[in-house]
DNA sequence: GATTAATGCTAAA
DNA sequence: TTAGCCTTAATCT
């Protein structure tokens, strides 16, 4: 379940290796058999994060639109040309969690045997990607994915000038919970269940607050807040939302024990350990980070929301 | 080894 | 409203 900073990940990944390269394009599964002909032989022109959608441009200007849904994840491989040109560490797999690492498989000049229901195959000169359990993977013209991009909301990732003023906007126009309107594509773009919780908790929101409660000032410091940890997302490669003097092991513990939080440089959720990832998303009975109060669960609207009854009162 | 839940969404009913 | 996608890590026997 990749949130949007995954799929910028993809994207970014994607224009490092393919761009202006041609492309076989397969469906070892055959169940896009039809799609894949209608890109095959194509160079991929560039890559788009819109949300948790990616876009895939091809040089006659037909798209692949991919959504990786619940557990939809991208495998790479190559050789030293394709590894050498990814900017983000040459990963093997980008899907719900990242995996690093060699994938192997390029030994003989090409790919390896596709192992299990792989949906999408595409093969450069250097390298291979493979898609497999996609929400959503179709070829679209480009007005159709003008259509489909229309009904997504502001993307924090991208952040354009007045994205921030368009979600405000948008959140504030409903009764509808802010928890329920976070999840919401249409109001913005790339937000799962982890950044919902995780930011809702930062800001000391309380979930069940309708939007049109939302004064402007919270609703661009919610803005504020998503687009930074988001961009967090994407240099880190996984979801990390704590501060370093909320973590109690670790860097975060040595901080605490008087250790200059300077020292950690540019990488400062490097090796953060996953129990001191968040503040309360699957933390339900644990005590806040904050106050200890044990932390809540409540499903809403199918998924489950964690929060602080305390320090989301609105009273703390 | 078997079962379950999971960072979503789509399409059928 | 519900099934489906068809994977993976965590949890159970």
């Amino acid at each position: 379940m990749p949130e949007g900073h995954s799929v910028h990940r993809l994207a970014r990944q994607f224009n490092d290796v393919f761009a202006g390269s041609v492309l076989a394009v397969s469906s070892p599964q055959g169940k896009f058999a039809a799609g894949a002909r209608l890109i095959d032989g194509q160079a991929l022109e560039r890559a788009e994060a819109h949300g948790k959608q990616m876009f895939l441009t091809f040089s006659h200007e037909l798209i692949l639109r991919v959504h990786l849904g619940l557990y939809g994840a991208w495998d790479f491989g190559g050789d030293s040309t394709f590894t050498g040109a990814s900017s983000i560490g040459a990963p093997r797999r980008i899907g719900e969690q990242e995996v690093a690492g060699d994938s192997g498989g390029w030994g003989h000049g090409g790919p390896p045997e596709p192992k299990g229901a792989v949906r999408v195959r595409l093969v450069s000169a250097h390298g291979w990607a493979d898609l497999r359990g996609p929400t959503a993977c179709e070829v679209l013209t480009p007005s159709e994915a003008a259509v489909v991009r229309r009904k997504l909301g502001p993307d924090p990732l991208n952040n354009l000038p007045g994205d921030g003023g368009e979600f405000g906007r948008r959140i504030r126009k409903s009764i509808t919970s802010i928890a329920l309107q976070l999840m919401k594509q249409e109001v913005l773009a790339g937000v799962g269940n982890v950044y919902r919780a995780e930011v809702l908790f930062r800001l000391g929101l309380d979930p069940m607050r309708p939007g049109k409660s939302l004064q402007v000032e919270e609703a661009r410091a919610l803005w504020e807040d998503i687009a930074k940890i988001m961009a967090d997302g994407v240099r880190d490669g996984r979801i990390i939302t704590t501060e370093l003097g909320d973590r109690p092991s670790g860097l975060g513990a040595a901080v605490g024990r008087g250790l200059d939080a300077a020292l950690l440089g540019s990488r400062p959720n490097k090796d953060v350990p996953v129990q001191d990832a968040h503040y309360v998303y699957k933390r339900v009975g644990q005590p806040c980070r904050h106050c200890g109060t044990v932390i809540a669960m409540a499903e809403l609207g199918g998924r489950k929301l964690y929060w602080c009854p305390h320090c989301q009162s609105g009273k703390a």
